[in-house]
DNA sequence: CGCTTAAATCAACTTAGGTTAACTTATTGT
DNA sequence: ACAATAAGTTAACCTAAGTTGATTTAAGCG
């Protein structure tokens, strides 16, 4: 079992540094709490809508999605998370949990109790400040959801959120970039693209190949290629200030950061 | 010019203090902290994407929007914000707006120094409890306006949004219930409600038309009325529980305090 | 390794919602 | 009370996206 301060749970108290510059102790501190380490499959549930939860997930390997499922059995992707993020934070202040947290790839996530979690706000104020910080760039990140759900057409739509995740996942050191190509793993189906963007998997599909076609973006399996990033940019009308980018020095340190905690794995 | 305790201000305090049971004490230095209250005139901005504002804004009266608006001149409402919340509060964490902040009607709104807010928070750092929970509030109605803009069809998207802001305003004391029957101001002409929705205004009309015909709502003016919340509720597929209501107790006492408040202005 | 199941792809057809433009009804200002 | 403007309404038409169903490719798996 890998546990603390090393491996995994590196990834999560270095990005919670580079948002917040919090003092190492809180940082230190932090990490320790994070326990009971589990890998989970693909497609399940690790938190569900209604449920009461008395501790917080720390997503470490993997991606999970936040969704809600319509009656009609519809689901709609509300966000998506990436390793270093708490997905259900939230449930430290809300007792009930309004939407499912959902494995999308296989997914190594830890587990901090709420009672911990609130003696450490208690002795660091600061800590809630971070974790105040982290809900804010949600809340901004969904607003841009919303943008796009609400105002793009889907081959906009699509590109705005290839955007969105190679600029976060360049920041947690898990896109590569050759001038101005990136490539980064994609592991949603077309199926679950759909569910994130409001669109049919069919026509999710036909998207794609216009995407492709026009020269903005190549797939090989299970990675995307952007192949000019500012051109899929202006393309999509992204503008990536609202995910409050850390400043690349800060940056490169965290992706060194996370390739220590890696490579000790 | 009326100013602090008494007056619209209660609005504000009353609801932070059902929401999250401040003390007395800060809940009395909030309420003296928010100066400066002016009137703003329906469409105009007090808050615009890109700002850098170095106090927060509390809406008195009258409904404000988060929005933000595309090259192509498309404007995306991501938000309706009631009296007794701070639309701007992320800017204390988060230095730039993304996004505008916008009167819908004439809006009565009081400042609230960043400055005097952050010396507040280090004194009582459950005030910033408080306010993390409200982004969080934010957040949970976010994500359902992301299923709303991305699952519902129109007549289902329209009504959600009528179930929602109708128990929302009915929290604040400004809706009338009548048996199973709500009605409360509706300010949003036809088009604002299509940026809300990401529908053109044309069918707005046609799907309000639509509701109309089916006995769900009546519109008289600036006045939705729901025959009957109960099928309105069922037929959108709204489930309240995002909302984090107060329970009917602290609701009707709110009702109390929120009339008290507007009839000593 | 072939078998099974899940994704992806393709084509034909339907439909919800967008667009344009003409016209009517409310507001607003003077 | 009037003109001027904004909002609401209606109709005709168009298109982006949904749907259904058949086919191919890729991913697990015993």
């Amino acid at each position: 079992m890998s546990s603390h301060s090393s491996g995994p749970v590196g990834v999560f108290t270095f990005r919670l540094n580079a948002v917040s510059n919090l003092s190492s102790p809180i940082s230190y501190a932090l990490g320790r709490l994070v326990g009971n380490v589990r890998t989970f499959p693909a497609h399940q549930d690790i938190v569900r809508q209604g449920d009461r939860p008395s501790q917080c997930c720390v997503v470490l390997r993997g991606w999970v999605s936040r969704n809600k499922v319509l009656e009609g059995g519809v689901r709609q992707i509300t966000a998506l998370h990436i390793p270093s993020t708490i997905p259900d934070l939230q449930s430290l202040m809300l007792p009930q949990m309004d939407h499912n947290i959902t494995t999308v790839t296989s997914v190594e996530a830890g587990f901090i109790p709420h009672s911990a979690l609130r003696h450490l706000m208690t002795e660091f104020p600061s800590l809630a400040l971070a974790f105040w910080k982290e809900t804010l760039i949600d809340g901004a990140i969904a607003r841009e959801w919303e943008v796009n759900l609400g105002s793009r057409p889907a081959a906009q739509r699509i590109a705005h959120l290839f955007c969105e995740m190679a600029t976060r996942l360049e920041h947690v050191g898990q896109a590569d970039r050759i001038e101005n190509a990136l490539s980064f793993p994609w592991p949603l189906t077309q199926g679950q693209l759909g569910e994130a963007t409001g669109l049919s998997a069919i026509h999710i599909n036909r998207t794609l190949q216009e995407l492709r076609a026009r020269g903005l973006i190549e797939f090989t399996r299970q990675q995307v290629q952007i192949t000019d990033l500012d051109r899929l940019t202006h393309f999509a009308g992204f503008n990536p200030d609202y995910l409050l980018s850390e400043k690349p020095g800060q940056s490169a340190s965290l992706i060194d950061a996370y390739e220590r905690a890696v490579a000790s794995i």
